[in-house]
DNA sequence: CTGAAAGCGCTTACAG
DNA sequence: CTGAAAGCGCTTACAG
């Protein structure tokens, strides 16, 4: 019942197997009642087509390659349900492909690209315009539609979906401005890409019209660092507002705060990004910015089916809403 | 340089294309002379093997289906981790099938049964006994090698990664009855199902051997509706610990106790399970039991090679170790 | 050690 | 509307 091939189909409903193929793929070039008898043994030997050698065939294999770094974080998580539901709904399978730190990104994508998807996500918003520009040059050449999913870059030519990170760090620095906040750090990762360059742009921005002085501390990302960093800190300045990059980095701040007995948000005011259920969980809850991050995948995957197909397409480069959610953390 | 076939390789190196074929798949079947000019003709040419066109003709794709229900919960993205590193080891591609809840888990089977892949590691952990019986005969009638992992079966026939969850079960609870807890409830989720089951039983026997009465309270994963139902709780019941069968849900539910002045853990004792990143940042900090997630990713990938390689494999049906973090929450 | 040929299970012009 | 045939880019017995 699983083996069944199109040849048995075709033995068995009496066509050619050229015309079970087009009842597949070209109904309505089939006659009827011969459509119906063919679906009829189709459904009776259980017979599904087998997609590699269609892929073979028709040389597309409905199938697309999303590149992801850490999966582990919430964010890439969440957006990879919004590529999976957006996929199903166009019968496109995902595979997926974990670039580590010790591998050639560009390398990679010749892996990626032999595997014969029809077209990429990419979804490490870890990058740098650099390696943007040489992810694109690599997809031209091979004529391989690509999306870059919670990415920035400046190239009008390179696909994709995002917000507005420098609005977001410039509002969510303005409200704590608003709230008399003078001394506000902001809370970075030492490892420098376009969308946390972004998130400082717009800091920098705000501070800089409120007459302040921009405070960028760099950490890890690991929340075991962090502690050590947060702590040395702590005996060194003066501070009255801290802004996370991420929630996990505003969170983890927080608590050490607490512990040296800052009170929040009475004497330190504390913002993150993502809105992750860290925001949600932690005391207080976490004001943070909403990043719609699972509509960031659906999106991106939307986009993607629309440049496979060749339509042509008037934005390749959207940007999303976003919003300040504001919990106990600020006033 | 990315369209280059078989053919072409050959033609340069003035070989056949067999010669070539076996340069990738046989080496030890070619002179060293001739290997060594196709190999240089390979890299000149950026040649990579169309794995499509190699998987219609071997029968062999080298991917593997992954299962999964909801990615959002960050054990099954770490465990997506420890399965992608391990399949990256043995160059095996993934494909990623979620399933939604509207969908027939047997039918979406014969979906990623035709897309030829050689082996399906399934990760959803919310199954009974029915199902994974289902699910097994599937497979086995057609011969594709499968691996559960995180998930409970008492059939010796079934592959699983899991940890002893009805162990685990008792001994957190175990730690609470020490510590003269009394009126000890745990909050399960309102979906039955066999991982939860187990911890269940721990919990009971547990407390059945400490002559105290088992309480079980089924609640939403729902952090919002948890709120709900928490707080109608504490109106009605004495209590003096909890353990959570997620540390999401012992964290709200923690969460709410505080508002409603209960002090942990002097007053109240809490526990959770995962040993996710919601236990460390969470105040106080949640004592929960480690499951080492990232392992049972790995180790079931690995016992998925044996399988779709036919080693005979002695043991398929692995109990890795667990054990209590002690953090805050508890005494 | 190497090549010619068949075949994997489909799709897709091309005829009719 | 339908069928015969070529072809997708490989692998793998089979000869030699």
């Amino acid at each position: 019942m699983s083996n069944a091939t199109i040849y048995d189909v075709a033995g068995a409903a009496g066509v050619s197997l050229a015309t079970v193929s087009r009842v597949l793929n070209n109904p309505e070039k089939v006659k009827e009642e011969t459509r119906l008898r063919v679906l009829k043994v189709i459904k009776e030997l259980g017979y599904r087509p087998n997609v590699i050698a269609r892929g073979l065939a028709s040389r597309k294999t409905t199938t697309v390659g999303v590149v992801i770094s850490d999966i582990t974080r919430a964010s890439v998580a969440e957006m990879l349900g919004g590529i999976s539901d957006i996929a199903q709904n166009y019968k496109y399978s995902i595979k997926l492909f974990a670039i580590r730190e010790d591998m050639d990104p560009i390398d990679t994508l010749y892996d990626i690209i032999a595997e014969q998807v029809d077209g990429v996500l990419y979804l490490n918003d870890e990058l740098n315009d650099r390696l943007v520009g040489e992810i694109k040059k690599t997809f031209k050449d091979n004529n391989i539609p690509f999306v870059f999913a919670n990415v920035v870059s400046n190239d009008p030519d390179v696909p994709t979906v995002s917000i507005d990170y420098e609005k977001a760090g410039y509002e969510i620095t303005k409200l704590l401005i608003n709230d008399h906040r003078e001394s506000i750090y902001l809370l970075s990762t030492a490892r420098k890409y376009s969308v946390n360059d972004e998130k400082e742009k717009g800091y920098v921005r705000a501070m800089n019209e409120a007459g302040l002085e921009p405070k960028i501390f760099r950490t890890s990302g690991d929340t075991n660092v962090n502690r050590h960093h947060f702590q040395a800190f702590f005996s060194d300045k003066k501070i009255d507002a801290a802004i996370g990059v991420r929630d996990s980095i505003a969170v983890s701040f927080m608590n050490i705060a607490m512990d040296a007995n800052h009170t929040v948000p009475e004497k330190l005011a504390v913002a993150g990004f993502q809105n992750t259920k860290y925001a949600l969980l932690s005391r207080p809850n976490l004001t943070s910015i909403d990043v719609p991050v699972y509509d960031i995948g659906a999106v991106a995957m939307r986009l993607l089916t629309k440049l496979m197909n060749e339509k042509d397409v008037d934005n390749i480069r959207i940007i999303l809403p976003h919003y300040i959610v504001k919990r106990q953390s600020t006033r």
